[in-house]
DNA sequence: ATGTTCTGGTCAATCGTTTGAACGAAAGAC
DNA sequence: GTCTTTCGTTCAAACGATTGACCAGAACAT
């Protein structure tokens, strides 16, 4: 039985009030005064006629639409995953609603081309931003927004974890192993994360009195990993560890070694960024480092939800940055 | 510099016209004659002006909001991953947004009640439903909805894949290595895709005149996978091969067959259905049944746009089911 | 008795777009 | 020259909720 849509006015007429009263019950506006018998009469009417707002008529009056964005560059990507539970959680818990999508470039643009004026409230960037045309496009629309795990290199708003820290991390635990030739295979230039993990991973290595090994770089994809991998152990010395910029292209870099006909850790030692729960089902288990990516999206949300068009907003998020050992790390041959 | 919101009265200002002529061009109304140099005028002043339609106000006079919602149960499964991409290109390519959004049971209601009524057109649900409830509350509220790749016991509103097929393609290429110890590592008895493919691994084992071998339930997950495994091989007659219904507990499962002592293929051969870029670079990778996720997504949303909300659908997509051989299987030992 | 404050509401303008209807001017029919 | 069409455009009424302003009656103070 479909109901054609009930609004405010048939509510009204049920309880026998004018709308407005109906309006500032739904709404628990603390300045209407209202007998309780009153009251009864209205939720008893929107209970019974199944009353819920008309979200158009009510954005289009008050301007704010109660919907956030967030965009992403790629849904398979799991690492994502975590962000936009987090973000999800804590929209819901301020009432409001996610919309996560995944584009980027160009496709970036058209879709905000499709979100159109008015419909969300605040937009959360994640991921590598190829951002330049996208920010000025946003700068003009009047609307909140933030990058996550990213920084932008015009504009300070961001949220972003302490990379540096987790890099640090690794590579400390590689030493403490006893290896002194610490590969690093790194990120993609253009991600903001990757810039971070890297310079994270120079300044473990001279505090250690190290020196740098061969530093290759990868998209975050098994694909990626598993060919940069490949490039690395043709290298004439040979590293026994490496510290991996990402969970995704470590899966590929831990084929890659099996590839070279080489064993893990036996021979190679690999430690990744980015705890996932298939972390400790590869073969052997990869040690990790796990990063609040949860609590990232949580805080970006919340920042969202007070910011004005024009704040700004520069952030390392202080939370637990811990190692996981599992058994692709042990000590050199 | 962020600007104001324009709106149509603003550009009909600058164009020197009725807000009435712009919204038709903008529309593109085909039943409105007009010179080509008024048009022209109109288009340079949206164009000088930077407007965008607001959505709140359209949709509040066509009740219609061009997006459409897609419930997955969780982000951190990869399999949704490629479902989502199929349905957002496809929502893309209609002039929709889609909104996805990850929650069951009872969050599901919460959710739709934060959705409201009006902001979305139509209604994807994905993945396992205990969704009693949420379809009552959904016939009430008038908008189209579908299930995808799982039915409704109680209305026809679905569109699947063929799982028999799926299962029948991996368990005859276990046969034809030489297996007839075959077990089936199912899925949770919940999901209507569990049931499906037990069902064809059954009719597959039938067919070959195979008895059927251990029959093992376990969630859509690693965790749930590798204790599945644990309790079928310790069963006195072990399997030589095993199908598993999904491939996020094949991962689970090779963890399993490792933890008893054994090596997969050369002691247990193991399939999964559903192939990630992942399965590939697993150790050892893994052998795969790849279904057409992605034209799941695409299929659902394409339905979505042109159902009435009291049209019935009852669709197995035919699309391409193959199976993707790897490292996982061999004959028996 | 008169003025003031409070209680419990009602009125009506407004948000920005869409769209059926109307309308003045020009063109064509007879 | 008048009548009907057609063209190009304008008018104005919705859509449904929000919210500042207003108001009738009761209660209270002086």
């Amino acid at each position: 039985m479909k109901r054609s849509r009930v609004t405010l006015a048939d509510v009204a007429a049920v309880a026998k009030v004018d709308r407005a009263v109906v309006s500032r019950v739904v709404n628990k506006d603390p300045t209407l005064s209202i007998r309780p018998e009153t009251r009864e009469r209205v939720l008893a009417a929107v209970e019974e006629l199944g009353y819920r707002p008309n979200v158009a008529a009510r954005s289009l009056r008050t301007s704010r639409a109660h919907m956030f964005g967030l965009f992403i560059p790629d849904f398979a990507n799991p690492v994502y995953a975590e962000i936009i539970k987090g973000a999800e959680a804590e929209a819901a818990s301020q009432g409001y609603v996610l919309v996560t999508g995944s584009a980027s470039g160009a496709a970036l643009g058209d879709y905000m081309d499709r979100i159109g004026q008015g419909r969300i409230d605040g937009l959360l960037l994640a991921g590598t931003g190829d951002e330049s045309g996208l920010i000025a496009q946003l700068d003009r629309s009047a609307i909140p927004w933030l990058m996550l795990n990213n920084r932008s290199r015009s504009v300070k708003r961001y949220v972003i974890l302490d990379d540096a820290r987790a890099a640090a991390l690794a590579v400390e635990h590689l030493v403490r192993l006893g290896h002194r030739r610490i590969a690093h295979l790194a990120g993609p230039s253009r991600a903001d994360t990757a810039t971070r993990r890297s310079a994270g991973y120079s300044a473990a290595m001279r505090e250690a009195g190290l020196p740098e090994g061969p530093i290759v770089a990868a998209d975050y994809t098994p694909a990626g990993g598993a060919a940069a991998m490949a490039r690395m152990l043709a290298a004439p010395e040979r590293p026994t560890a490496v510290f991996v910029a990402n969970v995704a292209s470590a899966i590929g870099a831990m084929e890659g070694v099996r590839a070279a006909g080489l064993e893990i850790p036996r021979d190679v030692s690999i430690v990744a960024v980015h705890d996932l729960e298939l972390a400790g089902y590869l073969n052997p288990a990869l040690t990790t480092v796990r990063m609040p990516l949860g609590e990232l999206g949580r805080r970006g949300v919340a920042l969202l939800a007070g910011l004005k068009p024009d704040d700004t907003v520069a952030e390392v998020l202080a939370g637990p940055i811990e190692l996981i050992q599992r058994r692709s790390t042990a000590p050199p041959p």
